[in-house]
DNA sequence: CGCTGGTATCAGCCGAGGGTGATGTGACAA
DNA sequence: TTGTCACATCACCCTCGGCTGATACCAGCG
């Protein structure tokens, strides 16, 4: 049953700054120090964030003596990608299918 | 800008009971009446959700006497997909792309 | 018309979660 | 060792949003 943990993974998505974080990593791993100056956000508002996306699977953590870069995993990205096709194949086999009313 | 709205899109489905009305509307349009027996949930809380899926351009009204039939909009989600797979291949390119601490 | 059933709206409660300052921890450098 | 820097954790405040009961709205039917 893959699809009880995605309205998680879209929660942890649907925060603006979480979102900015996703789209930042994105394109090159980064550590606390760069997200921080990027962002604007605080350095405790943003350890918060990232534990969060950590514990979401989005994001690995890579220690780098006192730094902590964050990764993200395009696998997590890629099999999101895959679902939504899913369910807009779905949507779209089963256009003009209505139940009748009781 | 495409991507400033999408994290407005995740927040709604982050709901667990939205998602689940998500995936019911994927297989055949609904009207309240089902989505009540379905999902177990009172009618004003599904009124309630259904007018932010609506809002959030996830789902379209269609009335029919005194009912309303909801039916998903596949092209939204094969946005979003299509988003996910560019996002993914970006963090592919870009693995191993790291900046310098300061 | 009045009644009934399907939906939408309103006001309010309340818990989840984002933001913040203070503080703890661990690694490097002098 | 001592100081400093990068990061994590804790305790707390406060807003946002999900849920609810009451109620208004609207279409069909007698």
């Amino acid at each position: 049953m893959l699809t009880s943990v995605e309205p998680d993974v879209f929660r942890v998505l649907g925060d603006p700054l979480r979102w900015k974080i996703v789209t930042l990593l994105a394109r090159e791993t980064l550590c606390t120090t760069h997200l921080v100056e990027e962002t604007g956000a605080r350095q405790t508002n943003l350890s918060n964030h990232m534990k969060v996306l950590r514990e979401a699977g989005l994001v690995e953590t890579e220690p780098c003596g006192r730094f902590t870069y964050y990764r993200l995993r395009p696998e997590v990205l890629a099999g999101l990608s895959g679902q939504f096709a899913a369910l807009a194949e779905t949507a779209r086999t089963a256009a003009g299918k209505k139940r009748a009313c009781p």
